[in-house]
DNA sequence: GACGATTTGTGCTTTTTTGCACAAATGTGT
DNA sequence: ACACATTTGTGCAAAAAAGCACAAATCGTC
């Protein structure tokens, strides 16, 4: 965990030290990554890194880099880079990812097993605190959690008791692994528990009230974008 | 197996009929949704739809989706709507998922397995063809590939075999599902055997040549993503 | 066959996102 | 102390995407 006091002169003076009124939709989407490589400078021992080189790893043009961390504040040196350690903490602090965030997966089929025993979100500022399915053959089970150094086992709750966990565990975020079928009515409970913040894994758009988010993953999607791309290279 | 024959005027004159020069980026990542609406309409015996109501389907506007729509081609009729299986099949047509797509998918772990055990894939044009690892406990192993009514046997091939497998099966799609250290020399051992569209789960930027495409996918980022939003709403 | 109710297709405007280019700031070496 | 090489931060231009508004086309009805 960092401990970072915040030395920057500027920082502490202006506003965007603090909470930043707007970052833009497409920043905030690159965020994670520039998060990530720089977590790996970091392992690397790598102390200073400029705008050219962390674009590279994350595949954007080092003018857009630049202008996205410019939104969290003047955190670079002019000649010399940006500081990987104290960029790094920045834009978890920005991001809310100074502590952990809860997670409850819903639907512990082939993808929230996967989930599950997925070790590289606690890296990444989240812990897998609740797993829920309607499956009475599930309900009770125990799945293994988290990868080498950190593995929990949790039992498999019944759908019924979704808004206990969710109060228990203090859960904000919630994925929906569940076929397409049940996954509005499980979003409706996740909302009715209290979350505001949504993964969505079943292939349907999910109809929430104002002030709910939900992120959609859709990996057909995802191929069938790859293949019109491939389609169109025949040609 | 839709086998329409196209009977709009517009469409054999128009040059929009054919392979449309230019479908903007935005248009071509909403089209899988329209398809996976249109499909679920067409199960559920709906002849007609209008913008409105697939727009409401799907999250989008309805003059977004109309524009989107009128790239393809002019498939409505004014005051009438859409026919859901005509703007399927044409979709589908302008997709170039009239026929199945070959996927090899490279890392048979936590995601690898579920996506090779995921049915819903055949029903949106894709069929997983060839399972590899590195993992010598794995190779030789066979892994229940698909859904109920249609479930395959799959082999976990050596990495090694790599080039040959893909040359066997014709595999045109690779997922990329190994950790990210190996995820760059998976992608380049993928692309030199001929693939050319690439569906990269591991949370690194790869490199390849033009003329390849690669899809990122990251889990931990969509996270990141709504903590970023979720911590927005506490202030 | 004209009329009103619909609903598409699209020109135009506004907003968002990306890209370019360079002044401003920093470190270095003499 | 000053010139010089580097690299950030940002103003401005270009491009892409989204949103608006309405004319054009179609259907059902009288
Ligand atoms: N597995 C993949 O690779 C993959 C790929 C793309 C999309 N998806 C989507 O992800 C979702 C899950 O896929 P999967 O392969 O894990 O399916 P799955 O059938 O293996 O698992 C679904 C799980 O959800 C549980 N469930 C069903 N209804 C429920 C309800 N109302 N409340 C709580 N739990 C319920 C089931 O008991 C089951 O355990 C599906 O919507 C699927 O379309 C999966
Ligand atoms: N499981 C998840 O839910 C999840 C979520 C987000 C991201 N990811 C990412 O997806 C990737 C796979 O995750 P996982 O949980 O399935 O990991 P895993 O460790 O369970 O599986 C990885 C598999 O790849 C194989 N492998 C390793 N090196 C290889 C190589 N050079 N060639 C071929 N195969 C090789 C391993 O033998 C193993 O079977 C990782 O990059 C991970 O970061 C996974």
């Amino acid at each position: 965990m960092c401990t970072f006091v915040d030395m920057s002169p500027k920082s502490s003076a202006s506003l965007k030290g603090g909470t930043n009124p707007k970052i833009s939709e497409a920043t905030v989407s690159r965020l994670p990554a520039y998060f990530r490589a720089l977590s790996q400078l970091a392992d690397a021992q790598q102390i200073r890194v400029s705008s050219e080189e962390l674009a590279a790893l994350t595949g954007v043009s080092s003018a857009m880099l630049r202008k996205d961390l410019s939104h969290l504040g003047s955190y670079g040196t002019r000649g010399v880079g940006y500081d990987v350690e104290f960029l790094r903490y920045q834009i978890s602090r920005e991001m809310g990812l100074n502590h952990d965030w809860s997670v409850v997966i819903v639907g512990v089929g082939n993808l929230g097993r996967a989930l599950a025993h997925y070790g590289g979100f606690g890296s990444r500022g989240f812990r897998v605190v609740a797993l829920v399915d309607a499956d009475q053959t599930l309900i009770g089970t125990k799945v293994k959690c988290g990868a080498e150094g950190k593995t929990v086992e949790l039992l498999v709750h019944a759908l019924s008791d979704l808004e206990e966990v969710i109060k228990e565990t203090n859960a904000r975020l919630g994925v929906v692994a569940t076929p397409e079928q049940s996954a509005q009515a499980v979003c409706d409970r996740l909302v009715k528990a209290g979350i505001r913040s949504v993964l969505n894994f079943a292939p349907v758009y999910l109809t929430v009230p104002e002030g709910v988010d939900v992120r959609k993953v859709d990996l057909a999607s995802e191929l069938q974008i790859l293949a019109f791309h491939e389609q169109r290279k025949a040609v």
